[in-house]
DNA sequence: GACGGATTCTATAGACTTATAGAAAAAAGG
DNA sequence: CCTTTTTTCTATAAGTCTATAGAATCCGTC
């Protein structure tokens, strides 16, 4: 039935979570049919369900996949022994690459997770928030060590990063020509300005 | 029939668009039914068909008056006599007080516009990228002026000042406590510091 | 090449939706 | 108060979609 561990099993759910993230990302949740996802991976609708057990679970699975890479990430940053400034720009850099390397699975997550059942929202709304917690305390830390302007609200800063590189990473995968290091050129560039003393 | 220009039709007609807005936000055109926002009007499902020849239409018309605003307020801010610092004070004013008014069509444009038919898609990109244009203007006679830095590239600064507008207007139209004036404070501080010189 | 588990298929029940048609009710006008 | 117009209602056809059940196929192993 479900859950066995066999080869062919994880590597076919792994395609099946990626179609999902595409025809999700490309119709929304609802808008986006089981039989596409199955016709994507090549399958027919109903075999869908051989590894999920509903529609709800595939979308709750992209979401996750989508944010566990950067959200991981984001612990090895924060922790590290880097200023400041090499810290805003692993940070942007990690998120934005995860838009290109994920592809839609990220996007998902922001435009459709609020469609999931509670249970599954709210253990991802934890990671999602421990991100935005971490991301204030590099700025704090900032603040300390006097890289960070005084007048800065970190809250707000680091609500404003993850709202830049979301944006940002909706024209990156929409326009896959965007040349991913040149926005987080500008974006870190935009960002060290705003945040930080001039020197 | 329809298109009649009575009186209570014209009314009527808006609460439908209000109401279409607030369901299309909360659960996406896909996942919004006719029902619903009949309901949310008083009237039932049928009737809505009255004032909408689709559920598409509707749709349309949401996404209009979203943005119908604040792009309108864009002309008027582009053309002014003001020095730069000001004009993207009005801007970043203008957008994000328009989440607040207008509620959630904005959300509802920003969200749900790819899911228009292609000819009303094509007319409300048009306002989109106008708006983006005189933006992107404001930047490069701000360059000229000597207020801007000129390593900015103002295509992007225009594109990172929408995505951050429409970042903080999701969240301002989900919390309904948070203080409009304090976020445009610090939307504005980051970005002039960002993009202007220091004096 | 027969067995057993893994994977996919077909077919379908049941639910839900959009959009239309025609009747009914309400409002306006004379 | 009767007529006309506007607005809403009920009922429904036609289509779509999820999820399940049971049959069929594939594939490695003995």
């Amino acid at each position: 039935m479900t859950g066995t561990g066999t080869f062919k099993y994880v590597q076919q759910r792994q395609t099946a979570i990626r179609a999902a993230a595409t025809v999700f990302a490309e119709k929304g949740f609802h808008g986006a049919c089981t039989k596409d996802i199955a016709e994507r991976m090549g399958i027919k609708q109903g075999s869908l369900y051989y590894y999920f057990k509903s529609k709800e679970e595939a979308l709750g699975e992209v979401c996750l996949y989508g944010i566990q890479n950067y959200v991981e990430h984001m612990a090895t940053i924060a922790d590290s022994e880097q200023p400041f400034e090499a810290k805003l720009v692993a940070t942007v850099t990690s998120h934005l690459s995860s838009y290109r390397e994920r592809n839609e699975a990220l996007k998902v997550y922001n435009d459709e997770r609020l469609y999931l059942p509670k249970a599954r929202r709210s253990r991802l709304k934890k990671l999602g928030s421990d991100y935005r917690q971490r991301l204030e305390g590099i700025f704090e830390e900032g603040k300390e060590t006097g890289a960070v302007r005084r007048s800065v609200d970190c809250h707000f800063a680091a609500q404003a990063v993850i709202g830049m590189c979301n944006a940002w990473g909706d024209l990156i995968v929409r326009d896959s020509e965007l040349d991913l290091f040149e926005v987080i050129q500008k974006c870190t560039d935009l960002l060290i300005n705003g945040f930080t003393k001039q020197s």
